[in-house]
RNA sequence: GAGCCGGUAGCUCAGUCGGUAGAGCACGGGACUUUUAAUCUCGUGGCCGUGGGUUCGAGUCCCACCCGGCUCACCA
């Protein structure tokens, strides 16, 4: 890709962040032989499943990215870290063998047997979990597994640096801790050589030029003596971090707000090892709809299984690309909008590409998608008129609203169709409440079923929509209007409908008879089975 | 205690380089419709948290304060 310095001018946060980029590689240029460009990094906590904010991670990242090779013209690598040689703290509540999980408390994860049995350790169950995520949304990455980092020697020279200058490193963090902690902190923590824990102990010596620890287990008190490299010993989380940037030479690195101490202190460690840290961007964290936090014993906010069962993956990219560092609100209800929003910018970036157009990003640089010539918000008000509890019934009145629209012509409206009956499905269908007819619209009930009985199976709307003003007609009703409000009340339990001629026509006349008669038959005081109401 | 974000229409929010205040929803009128929905159209609605400052001019920049939310001070 050839280099625009002119992009670093854009009013767009990714070209902000990249311009940043930019400059720290300028003057912290790559040393001989390294590879050039820039290094990206994501990183994951070793024992948590990837989720929406995983994806916001990593989707804002990798704009930053691209926005760089742009300014650039520059290569760009973004590995996607897991500190799988991070202890198990506590059993997870969400997998199976809990007692056998329980056995290996303290250990690494990459050193746990897989609970779910199909990967050769807990850890590499957990990284072929994030792959997969990851995969599903087609980011590029490469994946780096702290274990094999370790192990790999990849780290080794940073960790004997950081043995030298073990004292320089420990006055960073000691101020931040309070007093008992602070007893027992130690950047290094050994493993170990026989209960294959993670120990925070503090280090009876560090040396260096031995390659060695030497520290004292407090259940025994033993005295062991570990290697400082060869993945004998790992780092703590700051200073693991802080080594990370180092060794690797990482130039930029994202993290939430609730990170913006690590941050800080990760930096200085990272330069009394003599490094640069990476250029950072705090987002901020999302609340729910109520502006709380989201907690997951409460189960507030959403989750990125809902949002993409209800609306695109492109739709949940833009939402993460606004505002990244405002605190804003996850729930359900700003889905539709995103959804709208997005389309919109989607078709400005098909007319006329703009650095400046959330799309731009979304899809790096240029689309061709022709978009959905219905909005969202359109479609989910529609899906619920005319009782959308299959993708035709929205095809049939799209057809008559956007004639010559098809799902071959409009791929997108097609999958919008699919998310706005799944929101029928589980938001409006067990709302409704089917009444009984009373005397009256019982009658009318019974005339209209005899004739559709005797209908031609494909008679078109109008004609149904004239026997319907004929059936209404028959009856003493002291205005059509209650007709049509009965046959909506009590046939599809809402208060309002479609024109409801054109609905038989789509719904089809057999299954129109089978509303009728179900509703009849409810009148009589049949139990009818509610619909079932979805996990919400 | 330290830090981050926010306060703009009834609600949810946008507001670019400082230049007459915007959208969606809700509400009201109208169109379409064989007196029914979606849809379309027009409209009502603002001390831009408060006070100061800079400026010819501030929702926007600076300072102070008030209110609300969140995060970190154990681990990662």
């Amino acid at each position: 890709m050839t280099a625009d310095p002119s992009l670093r001018n854009v009013k767009a946060w990714p070209f902000e962040e990249a311009a940043k980029v930019a400059d720290r590689l300028a003057a912290n240029p790559k040393p001989e032989g390294a590879p050039g460009g820039a290094l990206f990094e994501t990183g994951y906590g070793p024992s948590g499943l990837p989720h929406i904010g995983t994806f916001g991670e990593v989707a804002r990242t990798t704009w930053v990215r691209r926005a760089f090779e742009r300014i650039t013209g520059l290569p760009a690598r973004l590995i996607a870290f897991s500190d799988d040689m991070d202890g198990l703290r506590k059993v997870p509540d969400n997998v199976p063998n809990k007692a056998m999980l329980a056995e290996h408390l303290g250990r690494p994860l990459t050193a746990i047997p897989d609970p779910f049995g199909t990967h050769p350790s807990f850890g590499a169950h957990n990284n072929a979990r994030l792959q997969a995520f990851l995969d599903t949304f087609g980011f590029e990455y490469e994946f780096a597994s702290s274990t094999d980092y370790y192990r790999g020697g990849r780290f080794d020279a940073a960790l004997l640096r950081m043995a030298e200058r073990h004292d320089a490193v420990k006055k960073v963090i000691l101020p931040t801790l309070g007093a008992e902690r602070k007893a027992t902190y130690s950047p290094f923590l050994p493993i170990h050589p026989e209960t294959g824990v993670v120990m925070q102990v503090p280090m009876e010596e560090v040396r260096p030029e031995d390659d060695l620890l030497v520290w004292v287990d407090p259940a025994t008190a033993k005295r062991h003596g570990t290697r400082i490299t060869g993945g004998h010993c790992k780092a703590q989380w700051k200073a693991d971090w802080a080594l990370r940037w180092f060794a690797l030479g990482v130039d930029y690195e994202m993290s939430g707000k609730d990170l913006i101490d690590s941050v800080k202190l990760s930096g200085q460690i990272c330069r009394v090892l003599g490094g640069t840290p990476p250029a950072s961007f705090t987002y901020e964290l999302f609340n729910d709809e109520n502006g709380q936090k989201i907690s997951k014993s409460k189960g507030n906010g959403l989750t990125i299984e809902e949002w993409l069962r209800y609306a695109p993956p492109e739709s949940l990219a833009y939402f993460m690309y606004q505002s990244p560092q405002r605190a804003k609100r996850l729930f359900f209800d700003v889905i539709p909008r995103a959804v709208d929003e997005y389309l919109g910018h989607l078709e400005k970036l098909r007319v006329q590409p703009e650095p400046t157009n959330p799309a731009f990003h979304i899809h790096n640089g240029s689309s061709n998608d022709p978009g959905s010539p219905i909005g969202f918000g359109m479609l989910l008000n529609l899906a619920s008129v005319v009782n959308a509890d299959e993708p035709e019934m929205l095809w049939g009145f799209i057809r008559r609203y956007a004639p010559g629209v098809t799902p071959d012509s409009s791929p997108m409206l097609a999958r919008l169709v699919e998310y706005a009956v799944a929101y029928f499905r589980d938001f409006v269908a067990p709302t409704r409440q089917h009444r009984a007819p009373s005397t009256l619209e019982r009658g009318a009930l019974e005339d209209l079923l005899q004739v559709l009985r005797s209908l031609p199976e494909d008679s078109d709307a109008e004609a149904i929509q004239t026997l319907l003003y004929e059936v209404g007609k028959r009856h003493p009703f002291a205005n059509l209007r209650d007709w049509f409000a009965c046959l909506y009340q009590v046939l599809l339990g809402a208060q309002e409908g479609p024109r409801f001629g054109g609905f038989v026509a789509l719904y089809g006349i057999p299954g129109t008879i089978g509303l009728i008669e179900t509703a009849l038959a409810r009148g009589a005081g049949e139990d009818l089975a509610p619909r079932e109401a979805p996990a919400a």
